[in-house]
DNA sequence: TCTGGGGTCCTAGGACCC
DNA sequence: TCTGGGGTCCTAGGACCC
């Protein structure tokens, strides 16, 4: 296949909601929220609504008992992993067989896709109906000529469109809204950003990457002034992910106050990082111990180890750390973190949203 | 009845070394 | 008595993404 070499960006349209109806579809038009257990008195938040419960002002992230306050009518689901990885896949097999594709999967639901074409929209649209026939589910794809315009572009195909962005239209469509729009750009950096007079687009392609330094940092400043302009890299890269880490969160129902809870909690929490780490048959090189005390006060603690895959070893620098936290205060959270040894090749990785690009 | 759970990377500042 | 300058390693915390 001779060609340019194009970038695309796939993006399952509302992926959650769109398995969930898969399986059961008197439900398809109604509006779903998807979320912890599906138990909207218990403490959890929104993983998915559909467009339906979108349109109540339902999204993600949003505690799912207010998302249930305001759709009264809501169908509420639990998170089933196993379904969504299973339909993830899916799609992703469909990607990789593409004539010419190289996949970098970015999460469930969305994946870059390497191509050398005349004509990206052709393609684009070969592979939203290759995955709507293997899988049933529809996709945006966002065509560009860096990850990042790609990435950004696929917000302006959905749902199930194509859209593309490169050097030629990025300031005419991107130039005049906010910086927060961008990939990368949260509220926090959105709000610095404008202390120094800078809030759109075109504002921050403008700006001197330097003049970003003393508020950003040495690498983060140059990096903020490049995203302004979506310039970056253009390839993309299918080198298998290696973690660089895992870990566990679990929030309480009931605030934990007696310390023998709180022993306990710590060990299974160990006990299920373990697993993870342990399935990949790495050495642990970090510990990291995470502590909501209730309201919201969070801290962390730990770190470096000496490098073990030893059972007894880690549960034993746990418990070290367990013994760091404020007894008799109410514990909402606790997280741990175990921090993996890297094999040699494998440390400079590529990342969806930080460096490198 | 405010705030999940899984990740990644960057920065500031202290400790320590030569 | 005063106190360089470069470097590394480490921890805690911040920010962002799906």
């Amino acid at each position: 296949m001779s060609g340019i070499p194009w970038v695309l960006h796939v993006d399952l349209d509302q992926f959650i909601a769109a398995v969930e109806v898969l399986r059961r579809p008197e439900l398809a038009g109604k509006p779903i929220i998807v979320g912890g257990r599906g138990d909207p008195t218990e403490r959890a938040v929104v993983s998915t609504a559909s467009y339906e419960a979108r349109a109540f002002g339902v999204g993600s992230g949003m505690p799912l008992r207010i998302a249930a306050r305001k759709v009264p009518d809501a169908v509420i689901l639990p998170v089933d992993h196993e379904a969504y990885l299973a339909a993830s896949e899916a799609v992703m097999a469909t990607l990789r067989a593409q004539p010419g594709a190289t996949v970098q999967v970015l999460g469930w639901d969305e994946a870059f896709v390497g191509v050398e074409t005349e004509d990206p929209e052709a393609y684009a649209h070969r592979v939203q109906a290759a995955v709507l026939a293997r899988t049933e589910l529809h996709c945006s794809v966002g065509i560009g000529d860096t990850l990042v315009r790609a990435k950004v572009a696929t917000g302006f195909g959905k749902p199930a469109g194509v859209f593309r962005l490169t050097a030629g239209n990025w300031l005419d469509v991107m130039g005049s809204r906010p910086t927060k729009d961008l990939w990368g750009v949260g509220a926090r950096v959105s709000a610095r950003l404008a202390k120094l007079g800078i809030s759109t687009v075109a504002e921050l392609a403008a700006s001197n990457p330097q003049d970003l330094v003393p508020e950003f940092g040495p690498k983060m400043g140059p990096w903020y002034a490049q995203l302004g302009r979506g310039d970056g890299a253009s390839v993309v890269d299918d080198t298998p992910w290696v973690a660089r880490g895992h870990s566990r969160e679990t929030t309480f129902q009931h605030d934990l106050i007696d310390p023998v809870q709180v022993e306990d909690a710590v060990r299974e929490l160990t006990a299920h990082v373990l697993e993870d780490v342990e399935a990949e048959g790495r050495a642990v090189i970090g510990l990291t111990l995470k502590v909501r005390y209730a309201p919201f006060l969070t801290t962390t603690q730990g770190k470096k180890i000496p490098e073990t895959s030893d059972r007894n070893e880690i549960l034993a620098r746990a418990m070290d750390l367990a013994a760091g936290i404020e007894a008799g205060r109410p514990i909402r959270l606790l997280g741990l973190r175990a921090e993996m040894a890297m094999p040699d090749d494998a440390r400079k990785g590529h990342t969806p949203t930080r460096g490198g690009w």
